[in-house]
DNA sequence: TATCTTTATCGTAATATTGCAATATTGCAA
DNA sequence: TTGCAATATTGCAATATTACGATAAAGATA
C-alpha cells in the first residue's frame, strides 16, 4: 500500500494568476503601450487618428486595439462613423494596486540575502 | 517639387515604450506571475523549491526564471549547490510608478466622454 | 444611388513562445 | 573518484503572436 506523500506541486496556476497575467499580457507589446500612452495624452477620447501616430498599418492597429479591449484596458464607443476609444480606469487601477502591493510587501520583507 | 507634408506617423516606437513593454512582457505569463508571487511569499530567498510549487517541469521553470532575470525582475545568486533567487525591488518599483503615474493622470483628465 | 471614410475581419507568412525529454554542468558528499 | 542533487541548455514539436494586403461592413456625404 502506497504512503500518502505531501503533494506540493499544483496541477495548474490559480485563477488570479491567470487573470493578472492576461491583463498584463495586453500591455506586453510596444504598440499597445504606445496606444495607452497616446490615449492618456489626448484630452478628449475621440480617437480616430490612432493609426497615424503608430508605425503600423491599420489592420495591425485594429488588432492591438481589440486585444486591449479584450483585456479590459480600453473601452470603445461607436460614435457615428468613428470609434471613440478611451482607457478603462478600473483596469489600470487594478494593475496599479497589484504592483503597489508587491512593492509594499517587499519593503516589509527580510533583507538578509541577495 | 514636392510639398513638405506634416508627417505624424513615426518610424518606430520610442525606446521607453520598448523598454516598458519588455519588462511587462516578462510578467505576461501565469508561470512568471506565480514565480514572483512565490518569491514574495517566502521570507528568505533561498529558493531551491520553486519547481515543486509550479505545475511545470524543471527545464520549463528554468526558462521562465531566465526570462524574469533577463527583464531585471529577479536576481539570482549562486549559493553553493543551489541558486538563491529573489525579486529585484527596483524593477518592481519602476512598474509600480509607471501604473501609478497613469492612474494619477487619468483622475486629472476630462471625463466628458465614454 | 454612388462614393468616401473609418474600422474590422480574413488569409497567410514570418517569427516567437511554450513545454518537455534528454543531456550537460557544477558543487557536494561518500 | 564516483555518484547524487540542483540548475541550465539543447532540440524539437505544438501553438501563439505579429504583420500586412485584400476585402468587407457600415455610416456619412455628394
Amino acid at each position: 500500500m502506497e504512503m500518502e506523500i505531501e503533494q506540493t506541486k499544483p496541477k495548474d496556476f490559480t485563477d488570479s494568476q491567470h487573470e493578472i497575467a492576461h491583463i498584463i499580457k495586453a500591455l506586453a507589446h510596444p504598440a499597445r503601450v504606445a496606444i495607452i500612452e497616446y490615449l492618456l495624452s489626448v484630452d478628449t477620447c475621440i480617437c480616430g487618428d490612432i493609426v497615424d501616430v503608430l508605425p503600423l498599418a491599420q489592420p495591425t492597429v485594429s488588432r492591438h486595439l481589440k486585444e486591449l479591449k479584450n483585456a479590459g484596458l480600453i473601452k470603445g464607443t461607436i460614435e457615428g462613423n468613428t470609434i471613440c476609444y478611451c482607457i478603462d480606469e478600473n483596469t489600470i487601477e487594478e494593475l496599479q494596486k497589484y504592483f503597489t502591493n508587491i512593492s509594499v510587501k517587499l519593503t516589509l520583507k527580510n533583507k538578509n540575502c541577495c
